[in-house]
DNA sequence: CATAGCTCCTGACCGC
DNA sequence: TGCGGTCAGGAGCTAT
């Protein structure tokens, strides 16, 4: 599933390469998430700029505009220079921008992507899409005291508000789980009880665990690939996500899963703690 | 405002 | 081997 370390190691796999190409064609296999709410022909011919990141989406700068990208659970985006024959769009292929210096295609089997058309970043769809997400990780500004401030007064469990994305972005189902794990902290606790140490620490954690999968080249479970197909590696490292009923890495306890807001919390009942 | 539940989609997996 | 049922999951949307 695509978190902010894979969203982000998407990003730097092509955002040089892609920047000021110029677009030849847009093509479109299946619906996504939403209508790209542009006609694709209106891109022939104008200029990329740099790809960013906010939260899990992409926002690559298109002419006066730009296209406001997201890989859902299971959307990969591969980058594939000119050079090489471009081979046809699959079943699962969805979106391909084609330019000059290479194409952008994104392959999406569950199709809870986006690739969405805005006049600005700070224009609707996008500005309506990105509204309410929380301060990113890396962001000086996400400290403790930050967290321990914005979950003030809320009832639920930490894990969800994490999930929530609107305290802090980045975080998905497993760096949610690994991060409450290094921190020592029961997934179903209350997130406003959290006291400021342990507030403290769990942001300490976070940026720990995500900058070191953005380091190995993000998680693969199944379908995620960077930019030039290549798997990443976190997975060999997880401690609890997906290890149900196994022994924890650290104190041999039984790895157990319980489900938070319809999603699988995997955590460790001995070494964290309400 | 905060929260809970529903929804989109399809490959993988399970039991028969 | 084939088939139906169930599950997973990001996040917007609706209802409470």
């Amino acid at each position: 599933m695509p978190e902010l370390p894979e969203v982000e190691v998407t990003r730097r796999g092509f955002a040089d390469s892609a920047r000021d190409a110029r677009v030849l064609a847009l093509r479109l296999g299946k619906p996504l998430r939403w209508p790209l709410g542009r006609d694709p022909d209106a891109f022939v011919g104008e200029r990329l700029g740099l790809a960013e990141r906010r939260g899990k989406y992409i926002w690559l700068p298109v002419g006066a505009g730009g296209l406001l990208l997201h890989l859902g659970m299971s959307g990969s985006l591969t980058w594939s220079d000119p050079a090489e024959a471009l081979p046809a769009m699959g079943t699962h292929d969805h979106f391909e921008l084609q330019t000059d210096r290479g194409s952008l295609r994104l392959n999406d089997p569950r199709r809870f992507g986006a690739v969405v058309w805005a006049p600005a970043l700070d224009r609707p769809p996008a500005a309506n899409l990105l509204a309410g997400l929380g301060i990113e990780p890396f962001d000086a500004g996400f400290t403790g005291t930050y967290l321990h401030a914005a979950l003030r007064g809320r009832r639920v469990a930490i894990k969800q508000a994490l999930l929530a994305g609107d305290v802090v972005v980045g975080a998905g189902n497993i760096y949610a789980c690994e991060a409450l794990f290094l921190a020592g902290i029961d997934p179903r606790a209350r997130s406003g009880r959290l006291s400021r140490p342990r507030s403290e620490r769990l942001a300490l954690v976070l940026r720990q665990v995500l900058a070191r999968a953005l380091e190995v080249g993000g998680s693969t479970l199944r379908d995620f690939s960077d930019a030039h197909g290549v798997a990443g590696a976190f997975q060999n490292e997880m401690h609890v996500y997906g290890r149900e009923g196994q022994p924890c890495l650290r104190c041999a306890t039984p790895i157990r899963r319980v489900v938070q807001g319809q999603r699988s919390t995997f955590f460790c009942p001995s070494c964290q703690k309400r």
